[in-house]
DNA sequence: CTCAGTTACGAAGGAGTCCATCATTATTAG
DNA sequence: CTAATAATGATGGACTCCTTCGTAACTGAG
């Protein structure tokens, strides 16, 4: 007998929907005076300053000095505490370790990196996110007793217990459950995502994607995925295997990256991970080989990302991943392959994150979580969350 | 300088919203006592007694005669007044035009359909829809003022502005300006959709998909489409382009009805549009020749769903579309494609709704679009609509 | 330095909504 | 006809929000 939520009630619900409201009238901007918190919150003065003294008892508002040079009294000034909590994100990949610890409005305030190798073992591989995360909680004086969310990005399915169904990256990691050996670590959510999704829910909300609510983002590196945002949420899929276009034969997606390999202008001796790169840089001078092979690349790239932008229809595409550095060179043949066959051409974009696109995903997607504990509408109680506790 | 929506606010919000609730409680239900009423808003009995007399007096809800034979005092039952208003429904195809007007509820009061041709004239087809409409609204004894939403689907790209933008079935239907053409004629909004995703819509109100929130509509037949259930709506894409996988080269999906029109054992002078349907009997059969012509063309058909279900990760894919009766011959050989290519399998199933399912779709849409209106919890006062003028 | 002008603060009174409680009423079972 | 049952209707109290008005703090001109 799952009932429709309540979703109206009570006066003191009345009261807990105009203080989220507040929250999010100060979320993310400029200290603000009690007028334009009224203003932005549709409530009188008097009943906002009622709020405000109660989100403040609570710990989720504090006051500012009030800014000088204007005439008239000054204004009492607030702003949402971000500092109250924090949030940490981990990218789990085979060559790295990466963590950042962020403030509850996503302000990035410690970042480590940790190299790992694709055959560390699991547990040292755990062992140096633990060792990433405790890095940048010392950097920022922090404990884990201050973490409202952990958000773990890694490569490869994950499903929605956190647990990765398989991966072809990093050896013996299929079948763990992340969640649930790194959830004893922390007093707190832990959530797991595939790395590509975070990545495109940080273009979308940092990066070149930033506004858009219809994005497709496709990382093209060594291995190639999508990370689907639909309506500006994550689009995980009903067996978190969305966006898994490369698994169909006539996308040739495992295979394209031999193009780049295999091309005879790469010197011999070149190690196998720097072969794409070099090939890449060469067909920007213009070499005709080089660019001959980045040509057949892209033919064989396109076919899957016509098949997702056909099935979708995004405002926008971005390139992300290692292969991003080159989009000068990869964008131009990609375009002009995609207007072939789309009704609605899709902007095309490079991602300018850069390597920490993960880990500030995962920041994201913690952010997120937390809005969504404040305000999914249809849920009863909202606001205590940790701070009752810390403050 | 678009506000964050006020989403709290005064005591008459609050009011409202407890309104909407008690709506959202009485809707597609049977008549509610008041206790039953006030358990599912999570409001005190007084208060859903005042909420309640306040809908009856706007027109929103009325009491039906209490049940008798049980003990104690009878309680009075209230329901919602779903006859309060209509909605319509209507598919423009090819060879059809259907219209069928429904209560607040969904539930179908009256259906016509008109035959015409696919080189019927613009004019005589847009006449059709009137008279389809009409016809509907005499039979249940209506008039266009009672109608408070009408929903079109035609085949082909439909703009959000309700513009066809390009419709390969209909000659001269490209460009058309429908939402602008028929807005005139009813007093009402009126929406234009995509055909094929107003039937994915149906199946998961009524259909085989109904409870699923993730769901691949394919529609199989002499043309091939798809509409996307993402989250439990309609997936329309920024270009309003979603779905059409069948753009792609790869897919083969324009040439695959070829493999069952060109099979050897199609009599001579048999109509075109019956040949597909007497190789598909004849495959139930177990002609050997129609088998290996169903097999030809199953092999195209897989590729483009499997591009779409390894895109989306759906819970289920539907068939619907003139083949799906067709669906036992079809499904085997689909699946086992499907299964080779997928790392989560979805269930397959066919649809049962038949010729209708556009029209129901059409108006379960209309009912969404109701339903936004009136829960839209960001939106300003949602309540008043139609019925403080028709009461 | 003083004073007018401006802007924000704080308190008081009023209105609307919700809740808990209790006496009352209508029906069935025996 | 009486007892038991279950819903109704009315009262008073609590809470939240709004409007209004007097007060406080700061700026800038004379």
């Amino acid at each position: 007998m799952s009932n429709p939520p309540p979703s109206g009630g009570d006066l003191s619900r009345l009261r807990q929907l105009n203080a989220l409201s507040a929250i999010r009238a100060l979320r993310g901007a400029e200290p603000l005076p009690l007028s334009a918190i009224a203003s932005r919150t549709g409530l009188s003065r008097p009943s906002t300053k009622e709020v405000v003294d109660e989100l403040m008892g609570l710990g989720w508002v504090e006051e500012v000095p009030p800014a000088p040079g204007s005439v008239g009294r000054p204004a009492r000034r607030y702003r949402f505490r971000s500092g109250s909590g924090h949030l940490a994100g981990v990218d789990i990949g085979a060559h790295n370790v990466r963590a950042a610890v962020a403030d509850l409005d996503g302000n990035i305030v410690a970042e480590t990196r940790q190299a790992v190798r694709p055959d560390t073992p699991v547990a040292d591989r755990l062992a140096a996110v633990e060792r990433a995360v405790a890095g940048c909680l010392a950097m920022s004086g922090l404990t884990t007793g201050n973490l409202w969310t952990v958000v773990i990005g890694t490569t490869g399915l994950v499903d929605r217990d956190g647990r990765v169904i398989f991966s072809a990256a990093i050896p013996n990691w299929s079948g763990l459950d992340l969640a649930g050996l790194l959830g004893g670590e922390f007093p707190c959510d832990v959530l797991v995502e595939n790395d590509s999704r975070l990545a495109a829910l940080a273009e979308t909300r940092r990066g070149v994607a930033r506004g858009s609510r219809e994005v497709v983002f496709l990382h093209i590196g060594r291995r190639m995925g999508t990370g689907l945002i639909i309506d500006g949420r994550l689009h995980r899929g009903f067996g978190a295997a969305a966006g898994e276009i490369g698994m169909l034969p006539e996308t040739r997606w495992k295979s394209a990256i031999t193009h780049l390999h295999d091309c005879a202008i790469v010197p011999e001796g070149t190690p196998p991970e720097d072969a794409a790169g070099y090939v890449l840089a060469a067909a920007r001078t213009g070499d005709p080989a080089a660019v001959a092979a980045v040509e057949r690349y892209v033919d064989e790239l396109a076919v899957g990302a016509a098949a997702t932008v056909l099935t979708l229809d995004p405002e926008l595409v971005v390139l992300g991943g290692g292969f991003s550095r080159s989009a000068d060179v990869l964008l131009p043949p990609l375009r002009s392959r995609l207007e072939a066959v789309c009704l609605h051409m899709p902007e095309l974009r490079a991602s300018t994150l850069g390597d920490e696109c993960v880990v500030l995903g995962a920041i994201d997607y913690a952010a997120d979580h937390l809005d969504r504990q404040l305000f999914a509408a249809d849920t009863g109680p909202a606001l205590p969350l940790p701070l009752s506790a810390t403050r």
